[in-house]
Formats: structure tokens, C-alpha cells, sequence
RNA sequence: GUGAGUGUAGCUCAACGGUUAGAGCACUGGACUGUGGCUCCAGGUGUUGGGGGUUCAAGUCCCCUCACUCACCCCA
């Protein structure tokens, strides 16, 4: 018969132990799913490196006002969004919520742009945006990011796309849209600006609650709104390509050819907005369906006039930013996963068996092979069921009449042959 | 910041307001005393996220809170 059990730690003060969770919106990354990870960021040093970029390393925080002046102090980043903190004398640091401005910030600092032009970087690592989490949202995400300054050739735009695309395809992906469009420079994006807000004045008191704000900030932004209202309000709004200046039109038509040139399928969106002021001309968005609503895996653009604003020379640059999540999630559903497993475990029977183990174990990864051995003394069967679990190539099997005969029996896994063979030779037999 | 949904074993999930909250997977052992995968048997685990309330009785109903999820906003 069975018996209610008591309670344990009957006296205890604390009603439970505390448990600590990571912080909202900030996951672990462990195996198996690291694996992808690692994956992901060496195809893009593989495809980045044929290109000629080189890793930057630059520091995840910055002076508040590096990412407030670069990005715009209107924007939602830097309004609502920032990790931003006061360091010990109260300067007010930030964590970077994007690696642009970061790396241009280096870029000055360093003098780069004496080295040849044009410079290519990449950059990985994590961002920080304090967001409501969703799905492919979070407050601690990853991004590898390029950047290549100095030069305005509408070759390096639709070089570092087709190299996105060599990326994106060496992971596998399918079924990805890119999606390009020109905002303009400072010359004529006020213009096109201008003529928006024209457009929709004597339409705001019909335009949805976020619209009214976006007409103040962001007038671009009510092309792209989903409320039906402000679907039908936008018929006949001014198109930007009507309002890009002749040196913009001209770019924006190379990129273009050159695209079809380089077998990019794309799309023109006019409606493409960016979300970080910093941007000039070219744009360019690579979204999926898979992902719900944050459905761009990647996303970047020209920005031409930022190195000028962090004090450096006029250096026209572009760069885009992989969401290193959201490849990875597409990955998860699409791909099976490749996970490492042991060339070698072996089983031991006794305790002499097992001192003989170790000492084949640390011979074989002198030589780089990957070797586990069975722990705690379990049985023979359990331990060859772990071996199994592991996906290990062999197992090799000691006990006192292997040890007696001068013999270690082998098993390979796969088909379960086996064999025997002197002590002396297992050092070579995986070799 | 706004809205909706979900919290039960390590994981995936059951349980009309009514005994001691179950099953699969996984794990360990055994059948097979030194040979994995297949099969069968056995074994352990829960403060039902937390707190309060209603009730003779709450995993189940109500309130609060926390966490997670999805969406809006925005973005990679």
C-alpha cells in the first residue's frame, strides 16, 4: 500500500528555491541548435571572404551619441528602443542596437580611409533593441553585417546584393524575394518628402492614428501602412522614382542592369522604407513568408553621407545586416541538422580495463580523434547504447580477458562488424 | 507602449468542479551475468508558474501577479 508522502524540507523558510531565468526577450543558444549557428557564420566568411571583406571587431558599446546621431534622434531606435546607461562618471553609454555606425565610428577613428578604396568589412556579434519580443524578435538578436566604403560605383551596390545571394544560397534557402528601391539623396528627398506631405494634408484627419504620427516623422511610412483607409487614401500618391534626382535616376538604373546582369531576381519596392535615417539611394530588403510578421532575413542599403558626419571625408559606403535568428529558424524547419558526432567511444569492464581506456582515449586525441569513454561503471549494454545514442563510428571494447590477451576488441556501429587487434596498434588503426 | 492567447513530469501533451493528477518520449535497470538499434517488463520525478478568493471539494471557476507566445508599432 501506497502512503501520502510528507512533504520534504518540512521546516524550510523559503517556499522554494529561486529560480533565475534569462532576461526577457534574451535567449541561450546550446546544442544542437549552436551548431547551425556555427553553420551560418562560416558560409559567411567562406562567400564574404571571396569577396574581399575582412572581419572588423568593433565594441558592442558605444557613446550614447554615436547611435543618436547616426540613426536619428526621431527614429523609434533611438526614441524608445536603446539599452542606454550611465557608466560610472555618468557618461551615458549604449549598447549597440545595429553595427553600422559602430564601425564607421572605427573606421574614422582609425584613419582607414588612407588604405586603398574601396574597404570591405564584415562584423558579427549581438545587438540590443529593447522590443516586446515575438517571433523573430528579440532584445539580444545576432547580426552578421557588411559595410564597404569608399566608393559610389553602382557596381559594388549590385556586387554586395549578388554576394548576399551567394550567401543565402550556399545555406540552401529558398523561396526568398529580394526586394530594391531608391529613397533619394539630400538633394531630392526633401522634395519627394515635400510632395508627400502635400499630398495627404487635407487628407490627415482620415488617416489612422499611426499614420497622423507617421505624417510628423516619417511621411514614407503611410505607403506601406496596412489599414484599408489609408490604402484607399494613398491612390495616386506621388512616387518617389518621379522625384529622384538625375544622378540618383542614373544610379539606380545601373544597380538595376546590373542585377539582371548578375541573375539577381528582384522586385522594385517603392514603398521600401528604411528605419534608420542614415540611409541615401539604394535599398534593398530580402524577405521571406516563412517567418510571420518579421519577415526580413536580411536588409540594407547605400549611406553615403555618414562618414562625413562622424568627421571623417566624403566616403559614399553601403552595407546590409543578416538577422542571424530569423537564417537560423529557416534553417531549423528546412534543413536537418548536422551534429558532430565521436569517431570513437570506448566501453570498459573493470577497473583496469578503464586506466587502459584513458590511456588509448589520450593517444588518439594526440592525434585529433574524437574519442569518448563509458563513465560510472555502467554495464556494457548501457554503455554501448550511449555509444549508439552518440552516433559514435566505433566502439572499442576492454575488459579483464582483453587486457589478459593483449587484444581490444572493436565494433563498428554502423554495420556492427568487429575484430580484434593488439593494444599497440588501436594508436594507428583510426589513423 | 497596446491587444489577444497559453502556463500540468526533463520534453510533447491528457485529466465532466469530485479518491492518492496520468500517458507517450527520454532516462536507468532487467529479459540477454561481456555487445547498441527492434520488442517486452520494471523503476524515479510534479509545490499543476506564484499569491489570494468562491466552494463541502479547485489543475479545473473568479481576481491579482509573473513568465512565455503571437500580433500591432517597429525592425534584422
Amino acid at each position: 500500500m501506497r502512503h501520502r508522502r510528507e512533504p520534504l524540507g518540512l521546516s524550510s523558510g523559503r517556499s522554494s528555491a529561486e529560480r533565475y531565468n534569462a532576461l526577457k526577450g534574451i535567449q541561450d543558444i546550446y546544442p544542437p541548435e549552436v551548431f547551425i549557428w556555427q553553420k551560418v557564420e562560416n558560409t559567411a566568411k567562406d562567400v564574404f571572404s571571396t569577396y574581399g571583406f575582412q572581419e572588423l571587431r568593433a565594441p558592442i558599446i558605444e557613446a550614447t551619441d554615436i547611435f543618436v546621431r547616426s540613426i536619428g534622434e526621431t527614429t523609434d531606435i533611438v526614441e524608445k528602443e536603446m539599452y542606454t546607461f550611465s557608466d560610472k562618471a555618468g557618461r551615458s553609454i549604449t549598447l549597440r542596437p545595429e553595427g553600422t555606425a559602430p564601425l564607421v565610428r572605427c573606421y574614422v577613428q582609425n584613419h582607414l580611409y588612407n588604405l586603398p578604396s574601396p574597404q570591405k568589412f564584415f562584423y558579427s556579434g549581438p545587438m540590443f533593441r529593447y522590443e516586446r519580443p515575438q517571433k523573430g524578435r528579440f532584445r539580444q538578436f545576432y547580426q552578421i553585417g557588411v559595410e564597404a566604403l569608399g566608393s559610389s560605383d553602382p557596381k559594388l551596390d549590385a556586387e554586395t546584393i549578388s554576394m548576399l545571394k551567394l550567401f543565402l544560397e550556399r545555406l540552401g534557402l529558398k523561396g526568398l524575394n529580394f526586394e530594391v528601391n531608391s529613397i533619394g539623396c539630400e538633394k531630392c528627398r526633401p522634395d519627394y518628402k515635400n510632395a508627400l506631405l502635400n499630398f495627404f494634408s487635407d487628407k490627415m484627419n482620415r488617416l489612422c492614428l499611426d499614420c497622423k504620427r507617421r505624417y510628423e516623422y516619417n511621411p514614407l511610412r503611410i505607403l506601406d501602412c496596412k489599414v484599408d483607409e489609408c490604402i484607399k487614401l494613398r491612390v495616386g500618391a506621388p512616387q518617389v522614382m518621379d522625384f529622384l534626382c538625375s544622378g540618383c535616376r542614373t544610379h539606380f538604373d545601373v544597380v538595376l542592369s546590373l542585377l539582371h546582369l548578375l541573375n539577381v531576381p528582384f522586385e522594385i519596392n517603392t514603398t521600401m522604407v528604411r528605419g534608420l535615417d542614415y540611409y541615401t539611394r539604394t535599398t534593398f530588403e530580402v524577405t521571406t513568408k516563412q517567418l510571420g510578421a518579421q519577415n526580413a532575413v536580411a536588409a540594407g542599403g547605400r549611406y553615403d553621407k555618414l562618414v562625413e558626419e562622424f568627421g571623417g571625408p566624403p566616403t559614399p559606403a553601403i552595407g546590409f545586416a543578416i538577422g542571424m535568428e530569423r537564417i537560423v529558424e529557416l534553417l531549423q524547419t528546412s534543413n536537418k541538422q548536422d551534429i558532430p558526432n565521436p569517431k570513437v567511444f570506448i566501453a570498459t569492464i573493470g577497473a583496469p580495463a578503464e586506466k587502459e581506456a584513458l590511456i588509448i582515449a589520450n593517444r588518439l586525441r594526440e592525434n585529433g580523434i574524437w574519442v569518448e569513454i563509458g563513465y560510472a561503471g555502467n554495464s556494457l549494454k548501457s554503455q554501448l547504447r550511449k555509444a549508439d545514442r552518440l552516433s559514435a563510428g566505433y566502439v572499442l571494447i576492454i575488459g579483464d580477458d582483453e587486457i589478459s590477451s593483449g587484444k581490444v576488441k572493436w565494433k563498428r556501429l554502423s554495420d556492427g562488424t568487429q575484430g580484434e587487434i593488439p593494444f599497440s596498434e588501436a594508436y594507428d588503426f583510426f589513423q
